[in-house]
RNA sequence: GGGCGCGUAGCUCAGGGGUAGAGCACUCGGCUUACAACCGAGCGGUCGGCGGUUCGAAACCGUCCGCGCCCACCA
């Protein structure tokens, strides 16, 4: 047993009241929540925790999901599984580089050096940014995000989630830049990671290669120009949405079928205004009824350009630079009239100036069409990406290997989702991956790509030798650490070294956060005892990124799934049915609900949000959990109220032995329910239970609670039960509410309690005794209502008539009703009351 | 274009072959020795449409409509 109850010590006047300051602080001394680590792997329950970006703010979102897991975590715990719940911040990736900057005035130049003493200027100025060493830079986003961690700490603390915070990380920090190395250099060894030069998605502002997992459609408008070819015979019209890649264009394609342009394959035609000599091809990816049928290939519009370009073995001619303007040189074979004029221009006035000459030239076909069309975007970024031919890392994630993907969509198999349906998103996303995951970025903050490269006598980088750290010094920073084998004044010097000048791709880090926490190759003990993971919890909208690429990497290096079972939590709306974000300004900031409702009511509004379900934030259902809250107070209050239960105390009346049955029925529901990931369903049935039992059977039996007699300690016993087992079913969802009336009578945490089990209530109880009579309550209570008397009216006389009228718990109804004659007739039919009411006493 | 989810009371949602449910809101009544931040009672629904299976469909099957999300090689 956990404790023994002791005499009730109970307020006066209990108050939801600075609970949560005073448990915050009670859970933080004694340890409640601090995981121990000698238990056995067979005892631990480890989640593997969404670390939250701390350089935005928190908001409902947060509170509610996060809530979830909590009340998951706890039911756990209450079942004897040692949890190990840490927390994480992510502070690597553009979120937290852009407010380094703007905070401190400073930005990230890798080629500088480590300055131990520099200090961020005093004001800093937005436009003229101090150029900064990475060291430098990862020291002051620590430094700032120290500040936002202890906020968020504290708002995570209240909000009552029990994570151990023995057990913190964060994603930019030195065990997390390990460990992002560390795989990575597994990864090179074993031949999954590789470097190569290809076309790749990039966006033009940041000027980084992005991910296929970073992109998303935005619908922009746009027009169609149709465009004259000039062919030996004939003109060629196509249409294009870019005319201003008339100067990379390197064929034209049609469908192979396609009689309208069968005579052309094989032909050339010249394009317009630059007169080059191009090739009509087919391949299968035209689509005759596009457009004219026939397509320009520029190198590169889109990806089907990129297709094209390697299965048809074109040539290659870029145009858009790194900056997201034309090249100041035309590419081989294309003269440099008119290409001057397009030099340098962003891709909107090199287009508006190609159509002004297309237009002199008579090659411009009619006027532009007018549509609309979804483009593609870096999710963060604003301007539409281009196609530049760069050199990059790769991992190796099935997106180019048959058998890498069917092994992931194995994983993917046998991970247990919650709810069930959210697999087929991950398996939609694996089967349409059409590349391999693409890591580095040209980014300055963030985990360094750890590899050297050697330079030959020219001084050029031998790309496929890398040079590579040793694991033990990791992290390292090849901008300011040397390779091994060399000195730092070797650096950039023919037959010395280079250091490879990217960083990785943020996920390349978060997918690592199951090593990172659990202390993989730092703490082998650990890992030993957490991984693999039992949970995973998390968005939906990122089991493209943050789940996919966590199965990659621990599929690559352990052989396993990260976890066993992820729980997909949904989003919140705002009453307009639209999702809660920062940049629509309907956000509500938690810390206010928090202070008005109190933490519980925050947290039952929370957890009546399904797995994987959106939910339309409802400050009436917050009301509602504080009720719930305030109710549980009081009628704790009155059940410890009836004075002390005797030691040999039995539960032997019908009616008490009946609310124990169904209390029983409560638990086993209640427990398969938080077995299958269902916080809400546990919450509702326990929540539907109480309310009974305050609003009937309290009343049914407070008469004889109050008197003496076996009868009267069958009753109290029975509540004291009962409110033992309630306190524990509500515990996960409502922390701080249970814990305080746990406190009133029992010794230690209600949260390291037994979760209760149907076996430690009496069994033989007639749940129906207690419907019946409750039933008979109600309609007595109904006359009374009828006749606008007061629940305290007396009845003089009432005559119960029914089928079960033999359950009826008689004197518990008397008293209740406040009957004066009772009368009982079986009768085969549904339940009924005939209420005489005494006339009112003056 | 493909996939997934959702349409039940004014609102937020549960239910999932056998007499339509809860909370909120609304109306009426009640200071009742736990709670007026409370209690009691009531009003309120062709369960998105149409077909089918069945003795019986809100539920199962088909189809259509609407909403949301994910994905897609969108010249």
């Amino acid at each position: 047993m956990t404790d023994q109850p002791r005499t009730p010590d109970v307020p006066a006047k209990p108050s939801l009241d600075g609970l949560e300051e005073k448990w915050v602080r009670r859970w933080d001394a004694d340890g409640t929540y601090r995981f121990d680590r000698t238990r056995p792997r067979a005892d631990v329950y480890s989640i593997d925790t969404p670390p939250p970006t701390v350089s935005g703010s928190l908001h409902v979102g947060h509170v509610f999901s996060y809530t979830h897991t909590d009340a998951m975590a706890r039911f756990q715990r209450m079942r004897g599984r040692e949890v190990f719940y840490p927390m994480g911040w992510d502070d690597n990736g553009l979120p937290t580089e852009r407010r380094v900057q703007n905070y401190f005035g400073v930005r990230c130049d890798p080629s500088l050096p480590y300055d131990p003493s520099f200090e961020p200027p005093e004001k800093p100025d937005p436009k003229r940014q101090l150029p900064v060493s990475r060291r430098n830079f990862i020291e002051l986003c620590e430094r700032l995000t120290g500040v936002d961690e202890k906020a968020f700490e504290e708002m995570w603390r209240r909000v009552g989630l029990s994570v151990d915070w023995n057990h913190l990380y964060t994603t930019i920090g030195s065990d997390s830049r390990a460990a992002s190395q560390r795989a990575f250099l597994r990864n090179l060894k074993r031949g999954e990671a590789y470097l190569s030069e290809a076309p790749t998605l990039w966006d033009v502002t940041f000027r980084t290669a992005v991910a296929q997992a970073e992109l998303e459609d935005r619908e922009q408008s746009g027009a169609f120009f149709r465009i004259r070819f000039h062919g030996d015979d004939r003109p060629v019209y196509i249409e294009t949405t870019r005319p201003e890649l008339l100067p990379a264009c390197v064929a034209l394609v049609a469908h192979p079928d396609d009689e309208r342009y069968r005579e052309l394959f094989g032909t050339t035609v010249r394009t317009p205004l630059f007169g080059v000599e191009i090739p009509v091809l087919a391949h299968r990816l035209a689509e005759p009824d596009k457009g004219s049928g026939i397509a320009m290939i520029c190198t590169f519009g889109d990806v089907t350009d990129v297709t094209w370009w390697r299965e048809l073995d074109l040539p290659t001619r870029a145009i858009i630079d790194w900056d997201g303007r034309l090249a100041a040189v035309p590419p081989q074979g294309v003269p440099a009239s008119p290409y001057d004029e397009l030099a340098g221009k962003t891709v909107f006035s090199a287009k508006e100036r190609v159509v002004e000459l297309l237009r002199e030239s008579g090659d411009l076909d009619g006027e532009p069409r007018k549509i609309s069309r979804p483009v593609k975007f870096y999710e963060k970024g604003n301007k539409p990406l281009e196609i530049v031919t760069t050199r990059q890392w790769y991992i190796r994630n099935g997106g180019r290997d048959p058998e890498i993907r069917a092994e992931l969509l194995l994983r993917g198999a046998e991970l247990d989702w919650h709810p069930p349906y959210m697999r087929a998103r991950y398996e939609n996303w694996v089967e349409g991956l059409n590349g391999d995951w693409l890591i580095s970025r040209q980014r300055f903050f963030g985990v360094p790509i750890p590899v050297w490269y050697p330079l030959d006598a020219s001084g050029e980088p031998v790309y496929d030798q890398p040079i590579t750290p040793p694991e033990d010094v990791l992290p390292v920073d090849p901008s300011s650490d040397h390779p091994p084998a060399y000195s730092e004044d070797q650096r950039g010097k023919p037959n010395g070294f280079t250091g490879d000048p990217d960083v990785m791709d943020t996920w390349a880090t978060s997918s690592l956060t199951p090593q990172i926490a659990g202390g993989w190759e730092r703490d082998p003990d650990l890992f030993a005892r957490v991984f693999p993971y039992a949970l995973r919890p998390q968005g939906h909208d990122i089991i493209r990124t943050w789940l996919f690429s966590t199965v990659v990497r621990a599929h690559l290096e352990h052989g396993s799934l990260p976890w066993s079972d992820t729980a997909l939590s949904g989003w919140i709306l705002d009453p307009d049915r639209k999702k809660m974000s920062k940049s629509k300004g309907n956000v509500v900031t938690p810390i206010a609900l928090l202070e008005e409702f109190g933490s519980d009511a925050v947290r039952y509004w929370s957890a009546s949000g399904r797995p994987g379900t959106d939910t339309t934030f409802d400050t009436g259902q917050i009301k509602v959990g504080r009720r719930l809250a305030i109710k549980i107070l009081n009628a704790s209050k009155f059940v410890l109220g009836f004075g002390e239960v005797a030691a040999d105390a039995a539960v032997t009346e019908p009616l008490d032995l009946a609310m124990l049955a169904a209390l029983s029925g409560v638990v086993e529901d209640a427990t398969r329910a938080f077995e299958g990931y269902d916080y809400t369903r546990a919450l509702e049935r326990t929540e539907r239970f109480f309310w009974e039992f305050c609003d009937d059977y309290l009343e049914l039996v407070k008469s004889r609670a109050y008197g003496e007699g076996p009868e009267a300690q069958s009753a109290r016993a029975a509540l004291r039960t009962a409110l033992g087992v309630l306190l524990r079913l509500f515990a996960p969802a409502l922390p701080f509410v249970t814990e305080e009336v746990w406190s009133w009578w029992r010794e230690g945490s209600v949260h390291r309690a037994a979760w209760p089990a149907a076996a430690e209530l009496p069994s033989g109880g007639e749940p129906a005794v207690l419907a019946v009579t409750a039933e008979a309550l109600r309609q007595v209570r109904k006359a009374k209502s009828a006749a606008k008397a007061s629940m305290r009216a007396d009845v003089s006389h009432a005559v119960v008539r029914g089928a079960e009228v033999a359950r009826l718990a008689q004197d518990d109804l008397v008293a209740a009703g406040r009957i004066a004659d009772l009368v009982i007739e079986a009768a085969p039919a549904e339940l009924a009351v005939e209420v005489t009411l005494a006339p009112a006493a003056g």
